[in-house]
DNA sequence: TAGTTTTGTGTAATCGATTACATTAATTTT
DNA sequence: AAAATTAATGTAATCGATTACACAAAACTA
């Protein structure tokens, strides 16, 4: 109904220009007091709102930053697009959230609406399946506008990365295990393409290694993150000739798998085997039987990102800036890897 | 780096005028064939973008619509997001995602800036504090700017709203309840000045009372949806000369406080004492003792919700549209609640 | 008092698209 | 062959802001 109010219509009210009503309205020092005051009450009265699209349009920035994930309701990314919702907040920046869906194609196409929609920044986590699909990724950066990947990255030249220590995590975790007592550890994998499994891949071999275990390929399976997936594999795992006496999971869901199957068979947590997850999703803490797990302090994860973004904003544009922010991982200790004293 | 390119510049190369750049791209049938292959071919050999911040500016449509929820880190308003997220997407609009953490000037906040944003549309679920506040929804209406509620909701003359039918879920769940035998059903409740909560409470009451059971007031209890506050709670029922012997909450997260205290106390689920939550949050379902819970379908909300918003875009202006689209919840009838034969 | 500086506004271009309204050239009609 | 259509493109306004430059009036300087 009510037309929309613009400088224009504040301008004729007042019998002067649009470029005066600008200027005032900015407080610009150049404009009277009195004709300052003048529109900024004229301006209320008539109840004006800047349009932001055309001052976007014209200064080049949308104050919009996209941030793409590979899906939205996971505990994990929910909290970091929460930290970095909150962070950009105070600066007057809104948050465009994408999914890929693990879906190349997907990602592509988000990243070109994002630009078409001229984000000042992208954020993102990059989807399974994006290994060596460098070329968006460069069509961004040649864009000049700023890039920033969290958790899952890409190795980019001049791209600024927040992700975790997810070898320090997987060492740590696979340490506390072997602390317990455990010999045969074996390891709930996932696709090592992407960085962050092979880190944890990595840590948990190294502290095999590190304590003059033995180390066995066989015993460490990929699995897709979910349930019924860390059930299968632990079933095969437990009917070997030689089962493990410990599962370190690289998901917290195939964790919960690895439990229930274990306890099918009729076998005690932690007494017959310890089981270890990684991500601390808030079911791990519930359980009456509460999992350790490695928490990844996605909230603070979020929010460095955003910082990261910021500061990249606030650089000259000549200057390329690569910050690499490495987050420590928490282990979080619970009863399905603690043994009683002995 | 590499300058924008715009239909400016793809005129100059071929001699012709923007307007018929523009008109070519849109594949105008006025423009001859010729003309508008060119065009598309120089635009893909120029890598021209069309800058959609340019078109909403001109067209009055953002394609972005704003969500606005109390907080992202919720497995439930999460996949509402999702829902939404992956309805518009093919629509080509973009999520731009505010939240009001229960803060009632970050809520008014965050309406004004999606306003001067021009998103084309709100979609939102009310904060705890928002009751009657009824000023800024009033001033996204007087723009024309389809307003949309999902679960929480403003009873406000003109607004969609998409919603579960709270008192059912809460009917069912606690006949459930009563169908095993428990004869003193306490509630944990929430502020029941929002409806959802008012409701569940009107659906437990009225199952109790349709059964023939005493309605005893004093074992409704407000509780912050949380593990300790159910604890909390719970304990002081427990301590009661009459202690009940079920509990239905109006929250997962209580519930599973409640819980946690039945068993500190020695009493056992559901022998002993029956419970039953609401919103069937992942880990209710990841328990050892798994519980009951009611399913609110939250991913069919949030792409409800978008239909909803698709429809009220396409209607002619001058209608009014008010559409109140109410899901019908799933009881999940689990451990925690369910005898076993007699 | 003539010249210079300062103060406050206006003029018009710009951001990058779309589109109503010309206008010219080509084709068809009579 | 003149008149009427049609086809293809150009001109210029528009969306709603900002801002470099211009300019007049007032205030200051010498």
């Amino acid at each position: 109904m009510s037309k929309k109010i613009t400088i224009y219509d504040i301008a004729k009210e007042l019998n002067i220009t649009a470029a005066t009503v600008s200027r005032a309205l900015n407080n610009n020092p150049k404009i009277s007091k009195v004709t300052r005051q003048l529109v900024a009450d004229t301006a209320a009265k008539m109840n004006y709102k800047q349009n932001k699209l055309a001052l976007a349009l014209k200064s080049g920035k949308s104050y919009n930053v996209g941030v793409i994930v590979p899906r939205l309701d996971s505990n994990f990314f929910a909290s970091v697009i929460r930290g970095i919702e909150e962070e950009l907040h105070p600066y007057g920046y809104h948050v465009i959230i994408c999914q890929t869906r693990d879906d190349k194609n997907l990602e592509i196409e988000n990243i070109d609406a994002l630009l078409n929609a001229q984000v000042d920044g992208i954020l993102m986590s990059i989807s399974n399946v994006s290994t060596e699909q460098n070329e968006s990724f460069e069509r961004i950066l040649k864009k000049n506008v700023p890039l920033i990947f969290f958790d899952r990255k890409a190795n980019i030249d001049g791209v600024s990365t927040v992700t975790i220590n997810d070898f320090q995590g997987a060492y740590e975790a696979t340490k506390h295990l072997i602390a317990q007592g455990c010999k045969r550890i074996a390891h709930l994998s996932n696709n090592r393409l992407i960085e962050i499994f092979r880190d944890r891949y990595l840590g948990y071999k190294q502290a095999i290694l590190d304590s003059g275990l033995e180390f066995d390929e066989s015993i460490v399976i990929e699995a897709i993150s979910n349930v019924e997936d860390g059930r299968k594999i632990t079933k095969s795992l437990l009917e070997l000739d030689n089962p493990p006496d410990a599962i370190f999971s690289s998901s917290d869901f195939t964790a919960l798998g690895a439990i229930q199957e274990i306890k099918a068979h009729g076998l005690k947590i932690p007494e017959d085997i310890c089981v270890a997850g990684f991500a601390n999703e808030p079911f791990t803490k519930f359980m009456e039987l509460a999992i350790t797990s490695v928490d990844q302090s996605p909230l603070e994860m979020g929010k460095m990102t955003a910082k990261v973004f910021i500061e990249q904003i606030n650089k000259k544009e000549i200057v390329k800036i690569e910050k690499k922010v490495v987050l420590n991982p928490k282990l979080i200790i619970r009863e399905s890897s603690l043994k009683k004293q002995h």
